[in-house]
RNA sequence: GCCGGAUUAGCUCAGUGGUAGAGCGGCUCACUCGUAAUGAGCAGGUCGUGGGUUCGACUCCCACUUCCGGCUCCA
């Protein structure tokens, strides 16, 4: 049996060696074609190429055909180290080559690897041959456009992205996920289940959240402040426009303008939209004298911001272009700043559990090389006290030097979702640059006036990627805590609809998310809607019920079962949605 | 913003230089029904917007909008 590792590292062989057997199969197919890169990725491998025309996702499957034909020659990878000479004489036509030899470090092995005709320069490891490579377990998936290394003042290139497995089988089963993955698409679930739309003639990047998303976010607003107040925060309210000084003060004007809308102009003065609420939290600070006694404070607000994304990044609720971000800012002293770290962090990942997140892994980022403000001694106090937050949560997490911003280290926390695909949502910055900008001070035990620690964190992230994630994770089927509607009642016949109606208004009047189905439409199809509609409990009335005032409960995951009474099957959902079901 | 693709009925999509189609959904009627689609009929589109070419444009060309897949950036 393969170990994990071992399957890992030679699935990376064969994707990589399908990059380059993909790479020999476009040049010979587009004459003219310049090659740039070709790694390996998490799922498959892609290859950067400058062609002589633009390329059709129709050329794919000729792509793969010559491909095919590659495979079957049962080519050995050889490699082979040259010097540096060689290698340029050998890509004289391959000026992407040409950069990569000439940014190689002096001293640094140059080696190539050739399947036949076709040579590389590539550090490996390859598999021996292409007999090694499944001529059935690869696919071509999709065509992008990519800058060169990543920058967008490069040149723009062609990347054919593929994925390659060991087996055919394997292949089927990642083609399948992906099937499952465009089924969960918030976008089409958003449109499906009736949650949410944007509008283009009014405004890409911003949502509309229909009454079943608005009541998810409703549901999800209102367990945010029960559990705020319940860990020592104060909820407040701040505008969503303020005056230049404000944002000159702050630095946004400075070093956040291109994410900013133009300001408008009232009464002769610029206001702008906030892109953050930070500023405005500051100044509920400032305006009263605050002792350590106060401290530390903790105010959380639900703050809608608008950021300019260029155009091409809008992406359904995962990137727009207004927001809600569930944010915070913590004063502090700085002999408070560990507990108040481990604080944040504990009860972000206990909002992560309540909404079926078990998966969460940590990001540690520190201080930049250059340009970061605020004292060393501060530096090394916060990031130590993330370092050991993390460490007392036992939270796998990666070290990111040097990524933290200008004004601070940082934690991100990243959650795997029910398809195992990881999303960036908590974020818990320090700030030393506004407190130092809003010269923020409290009076200290001694009588000295000190600058506090100020925490930015923002646990959901916003509301709108955040229910963008949950939609997926779901897959549109919420638990009963969160589902929009909780029981559709069933009429068998348009003679039960009257009792139909009573049912829901007596559930409604017991808290419960009802709706009767009352359309013209048979029982039959009422159900296959409700199923469609993802709804957790369908009550099946007719004659029986209506006599005996009992119900006939099915569930969406097709169980029956019957409760004795409205009230007792009020009670059995309460008692569930309690248990954050 | 950049590269490529797309933009046709509420949704999913077909069509192609000569008067615009299907399925689902909607509405109406009939059926009066017991755990995933009853049947029939009707309505619905200045073919994303603005220009141009043409006797004639949904179809060809240009610009723009928005969307999709990426790049870059990020909550």
């Amino acid at each position: 049996m393969e170990k994990p590792e071992e399957r890992t590292e030679r699935l990376h062989k064969i994707r990589h060696s399908t990059a380059h057997v993909m790479a020999e199969a476009v040049r010979e197919l587009f004459p003219g074609t310049r090659i740039a890169i070709g790694p390996a990725i998490e799922e498959g491998f892609y290859y950067d190429f400058q062609l002589p025309q633009p390329l059709k996702t129709e050329d794919l499957p000729r792509i793969e055909e010559r491909m095919k034909g590659i495979i079957a020659e049962e080519r050995p990878f050889q490699k082979r180290v040259v010097g540096r000479e060689e290698a340029r004489e050998l890509f004289r036509e391959e000026p992407y080559k040409l950069e990569l030899i000439r940014d190689l470090p002096e001293g640094e092995e140059i080696s190539l690897y050739s399947q036949g005709g076709f040579t590389d320069l590539c550090r490996g490891p390859h598999v021996a041959s292409t007999r090694e490579l499944p001529a059935d377990a690869f696919k071509l998936l999709s065509i992008a456009g990519a800058y060169w290394r990543g920058d967008e003042h490069n040149q723009m290139l062609t990347r054919i992205y593929g994925t390659a497995w060991q087996s055919p089988r394997e292949l089927a089963d990642y083609l399948r996920k992906l099937e499952e993955i465009e089924k969960r698409d918030h976008r089409r679930l958003g449109r499906e289940l009736d949650l949410f739309s944007t509008h283009e003639e009014a405004g890409a990047g911003l949502i509309y959240w229909h009454p079943k998303g608005a009541r998810i976010r409703a549901i999800v607003e209102e367990y945010w402040r029960r559990k705020h107040f319940a860990n020592g925060y104060e909820v407040v309210n701040t505008p969503h426009i303020g005056k230049s000084w404000l944002w000159e003060t702050s630095g946004h004007l400075g070093f956040y303008a291109q994410n900013m809308y133009a300001p408008l102009s009232i009464d002769k003065a610029d206001y702008y939209l906030k892109p953050m609420n930070c500023p405005f939290h500051i100044l509920i600070y400032k305006s009263a004298v605050r002792s350590y006694r106060d401290l530390p404070l903790r105010w959380a607000e639900l703050g809608t911001v608008y950021r300019y994304e260029r155009s091409g990044v809008l992406h359904g609720l995962l990137r727009v272009r207004g927001f809600t971000q569930d944010d915070a800012h913590i004063f502090c002293t700085p002999e408070q700043i560990e507990e108040e770290i481990l604080g944040v962090l504990r009860f972000s990942l206990d909002i992560w559990k309540d909404f079926g997140f078990k998966d969460v892994r940590a990001y540690l980022a520190t201080q930049p090389a250059s340009g970061a403000v605020g004292e060393p001694a501060r530096w090394a106090q916060a990031t130590e006290s993330l370092r050991k937050a993390i460490e007392k949560e036992k939270l796998e997490y990666t070290l990111d030097e040097g990524g933290g911003a200008f004004y601070g280290p940082k934690i991100d926390l990243k959650i795997k979702d029910s398809l195992g695909r990881e999303w960036q949502m908590t974020t818990i910055q320090f700030d030393f640059n506004m407190s130092e900008r809003f010269q923020m001070t409290f009076a200290a035990s001694d009588g000295s006036l000190q600058r506090p620690y100020m925490v930015h964190r923002a646990l959901l992230g916003s509301l709108e990627r955040f229910f963008g994630v949950l939609v997926e994770h779901y897959g549109g089927a919420f638990p009963l805590w969160l589902a929009p509607v909780q029981v559709t009642a069933i009429p068998v016949a348009p003679a039960f609809n009257e009792h139909a109606k009573a049912v829901v208004a007596a559930l409604k009047a017991l808290d419960l998310r009802a709706e009767a189905d009352l359309s013209e439409q048979r029982m039959n199809a009422k159900i296959r809607a409700a199923q469609e509609q993802k709804v957790p409990y369908m009550l099946i009335l007719g004659e029986k019920e209506k006599t005996a005032g009992t119900l006939s409960v099915r569930s969406r995951s097709g169980e029956q079962f019957a409760a004795e009474s409205v009230a007792k099957f009020a009670a059995m959902v309460h008692d569930r949605v309690k248990k954050l079901e």
